[in-house]
DNA sequence: AAATGGCACAACCGCGTCTTA
DNA sequence: TTAAGACGCGGTTGTGCCATT
């Protein structure tokens, strides 16, 4: 399929937007809404491309943008979040009201990362991953790809060939060839497995030695009894996984009640 | 005062995903 | 089921402003 790119035709305008064009689009979209991106220049009059109007209005014309500096408090939750999800700037958008995903992405390149570099070497900035004590790290995959459904971590149970599985709510699976043994194998995990978590005081309770835990450093910590299936299996939280967003209210909350570990239910 | 470098921000580009016919 | 179009996201680039030399 050849794809036609969105600018393609001459005499689109490019580069920075005049006010003039600025105000020819907020009033045709408070008029008519945006509709078809693409249709739209056409319709209300602007020599642009769909892609850069929406842009535009995304970005900058929305009447709910927030203006000015981000708060400390902002900041703070952009670093954690990102902590938590990566680059994903949209989804970190979401959870930050009037802030867009651009900005946020400029905040970070231009003085969040830095600060973050010089604040501390010991403290964990990268995406954190669950505790492995296999010699073989180099074989494991932290793929980014997409998790499509539960299934697929059945079926990696089944023994596929598979190169990298995947599972909803983003627990990532290693190369099947560097499974020895499917009885190494942890539980197979459904939707459930994140909805039924639950925090947990580490002040006031003992986890209990059966149950995979959430570290304070956010690694995922087997039960006791279950050390030594890790050695040949790890998991891995895929924090780029397209479906993450309906766990990640619970990641957020967890992360703004850092300190805190969670419990997650035995398998 | 002019030149230069760094920073912040807006905008563009390419690609993956979703939707629709 | 699949091709085509549209949308949305993340990475990158361009540009203007400001501080420093």
């Amino acid at each position: 399929m050849v794809r036609a790119p969105c600018c393609q035709k001459m005499g689109l305008k490019k580069g920075p937007w005049t006010p003039e064009e600025d105000q020819i689009l907020m009033s045709y979209i408070q008029k008519y809404g945006h509709g078809n991106w693409r249709a739209l220049p056409k319709l209300a009059g602007l020599l642009r491309c769909g892609k850069s109007c929406r842009l535009r209005w995304i970005n900058y014309l929305r009447p709910d943008i927030k203006r000015g500096n981000f708060s400390s408090e902002e900041e703070e939750i952009i670093i954690k979040m990102h902590q938590l999800l990566g680059n994903r700037w949209s989804a970190i958008a979401a959870k930050l009201p009037g802030r867009t995903d651009n900005e946020i992405k400029n905040v970070w390149h231009t003085n969040l990362k830095k600060r973050l570099l010089n604040s501390s070497d010991t403290k964990r900035v990268s995406k954190p991953r669950m505790k492995r004590s296999n010699s073989n790290s180099s074989t494991l995959t932290t793929s980014s790809s997409a998790c499509t459904s539960s299934s697929d971590f059945s079926s990696f149970s089944e023994g596929t060939n598979k190169s990298t599985m995947t599972m909803d709510n983003n627990i990532n699976i290693i190369k099947s060839e560097d499974i020895e043994s499917v009885e190494t194998m942890p539980p197979i995990i459904d939707e459930s497995f994140w909805s039924e978590a639950t925090v947990v005081d580490d002040e006031t309770s003992t986890m209990p030695s059966n149950s995979w835990t959430i570290s304070n450093e956010l690694e995922l910590v087997p039960p006791q009894n279950q050390i030594n299936s890790v050695e040949t299996i790890q998991h891995s939280y895929d924090y780029n996984g397209s479906n993450f967003d309906d766990g990640m209210d619970f990641w957020y909350d967890l992360f703004i009640r850092s300190g805190e570990s969670i419990e997650l239910p035995e398998f």
